[in-house]
RNA sequence: GGCCCGUUCGUCUAACGGUUAGGACGCAGGAUUUUCAUUCCUGUAACACGGGUUCGAUUCCCGUACGGGCUACCA
């Protein structure tokens, strides 16, 4: 049987950066043997539900290159792949099982429920408790069926019975037992009709022929009703393989990582930017930070997961080939945005100049800087050593594209001196005639004019270092003259000469 | 509180009874580059603790501690 596995994310807002990478596991699993990647929208929850998350959703998944087989937006002929369009099939199934014994209707009101849990401590719907509240299970069948008729609010309750050990195996951790007289009557079916998360997603599993559920850790737990309701509806022999994922962890202190993290430690913790309706509650992303999704990718695959070895870069082909499920780890892993940021580097040193310029593009033209692709080329060639992030190439390159705004007068205090300015004149008379305007000639000719005018480099590179980019950071300095062009070079020559003069 | 999961350098991890416990990030030092970065060397640092099992435990079992998750008509 060929694999079908699924990414059923939430639409309560943006997907944290966690969730992609429990969608790539599931891409990289599907890949891996030839199975097919499912996108399944669980939308049950209405109070929940925000407007632009499924988009968001789908964006993410393009941009990281996790492109879906099927589901909502790509397609399929396994759907509906939305599950708010899929409410009828869970009514049906949730009275199916409640005719056959394994669920029940349940009238308690959520007040009525809350009152309890306030009076009693660790109160919870399960074997003990149904049989003094009012449900199916205690009422005549008369009086259930009148309350049904008579359209009043119910739910509908897994019947979990107490005698019975209930065995999972998960393909991470092993073998995990749960006892039967532990676990809680959940809610299959709400008072609103919509079914909730547990009845859904073993209706849709089971319906769209899902054979390996790679999911958060936080579903562990639940797992065991999950195949109380495999074996209710009958389905135990069908029932897909589970792989619990660890969780991400906060970089520093305890819990999980949270958006609060992304602004407390000035790092993305999402994919993309999300954009609210305040400041507050919009965040960038990885992509905006600057991010190549390639490196994002690589990153998030070794948070968790290391197939042995010693390779740390790896592209997606190269993860499907070396993905397992066996090697996904069992704790919780910290998040480690310097890890990442040497990704990214990594990932941009090694990156082909022409789709740089592409990346650079947009970024230049925000600032209305040239964006034709030969230079923002040549740009590539200078700064992709230097570049962490995309916008690196404009912010610390800026020199590049537009004047010098700053001189370092540290260094020009240190470096510069009146009785150089007939020889930084001569220079620039030289430079003015240097042709063809190459970085290899320049250097050439530079050095023979410092020969011939008994100065030695160091009086004069920084200088011209500084007279170009304002900053001792940065590319070759006849590299830079080059791409500067003659003209703008000569020009900041002067300028510099000026303010050199001037202090 | 109850249930479940976990625990190797600061961080991500390798190791699947016998290793000088390996790699990567970070950090520190050095070389190259008369800038920065890159590159290349070197160094730093870990088997949570206590019992077993075994000729031998980081590795298997039990317990403790610590961490995490779940405990909603949320997912």
């Amino acid at each position: 049987m060929s694999v079908r596995v699924r990414f059923a994310p939430s639409p309560t807002g943006a997907l944290h950066i966690g969730g992609i990478r429990t969608a790539l596991y599931n891409y990289l699993f599907a890949r891996k043997h030839g199975g097919t990647f499912i996108l399944r929208i669980e939308d049950t929850d209405q109070n929940r539900f925000v407007p632009g998350a499924e988009e968001y959703i789908i964006e993410a998944l393009k941009w990281t290159g996790l492109i879906p087989d099927e589901g909502v937006g790509f397609g399929g002929d396994q759907g509906p792949y939305r599950q708010s369009d899929r409410k009828e099939i869970y009514e049906k199934y949730a009275h199916e099982l409640v005719a056959f014994g394994h669920a029940y209707y349940a009238f308690d009101t959520p007040e009525e429920l809350d009152a309890r849990r306030q009076a009693e401590d660790n109160f919870t719907c399960n074997f003990r408790t149904r049989t003094s509240l009012n449900n199916s299970l205690t009422m005549p069948a008369e009086a259930t069926r009148a309350l049904l008729d008579a359209g009043a609010a119910c739910v509908i309750r897994l019947k979990v019975e107490p005698e019975q050990e209930i065995h999972v195996q998960d393909l991470i951790r092993g073998e995990v037992v749960f006892q039967g007289s532990e676990l809680d009557d959940k809610v299959l079916l709400k008072a609103d009709g919509m079914p909730t998360y547990h009845l859904a997603n073993i209706v849709d599993d089971h319906l769209m022929g899902i054979t390996h559920v790679i999911r958060g850790e936080e579903w562990l737990p639940s797992t065991a009703h999950h195949v109380l309701l495999y074996r209710g509806f009958g389905w135990e022999d069908t029932m897909p393989q589970f792989a619990h994922l660890p969780l991400i962890l906060k970089p520093e202190g305890n819990g999980k990582l949270s958006k609060r993290d992304g602004s407390k430690f000035g790092m993305p913790v999402f994919p993309l930017a999300w954009v609210a309706k305040t400041p507050e509650d919009s965040f960038p992303g990885f992509r905006e930070t600057g991010f190549l999704p390639e490196a994002t990718i690589n990153f998030l695959a070794l948070l968790g997961w290391h197939p042995g070895g010693e390779q740390e870069i790896f592209n997606l082909e190269e993860l499907a080939e070396a993905f397992s499920v066996e090697h996904i780890g069992k704790s919780g892993a910290r998040f480690d945005y310097e890890k990442a940021k040497w990704f990214n580097q990594r990932y941009i040193m090694a990156a082909d100049n022409a789709a740089l310029a592409e990346h650079i593009r947009p970024l230049a033209g925000a600032k209305g800087y040239r964006t034709d692709a030969p230079f923002l080329e040549q740009v590539a060639v200078l700064m992709k050593e230097r570049a962490t992030f995309l916008p690196d190439f404009v912010e610390q390159g800026y020199y590049l594209f537009e004047p010098v705004r700053a001189y370092d007068d540290e260094m020009i205090r240190k470096k510069w001196n009146p009785a150089l300015q007939p020889a930084f004149e001569a220079l620039i008379e030289k430079v003015g005639a240097s042709a063809p305007f190459e970085a290899a000639i320049l250097e050439e000719e530079v050095k023979q004019f410092m020969h011939d005018s008994s100065l030695k480099p160091g009086d004069v590179l920084p200088l011209l270092r500084l007279a170009l980019a304002g900053t001792m950071k940065g590319p070759a300095v006849f590299d830079m003259a080059a791409v500067l062009g003659k003209t703008e070079t000569v020009r900041r020559l002067q300028t510099a000469l000026a303010y050199f003069l001037g202090k």
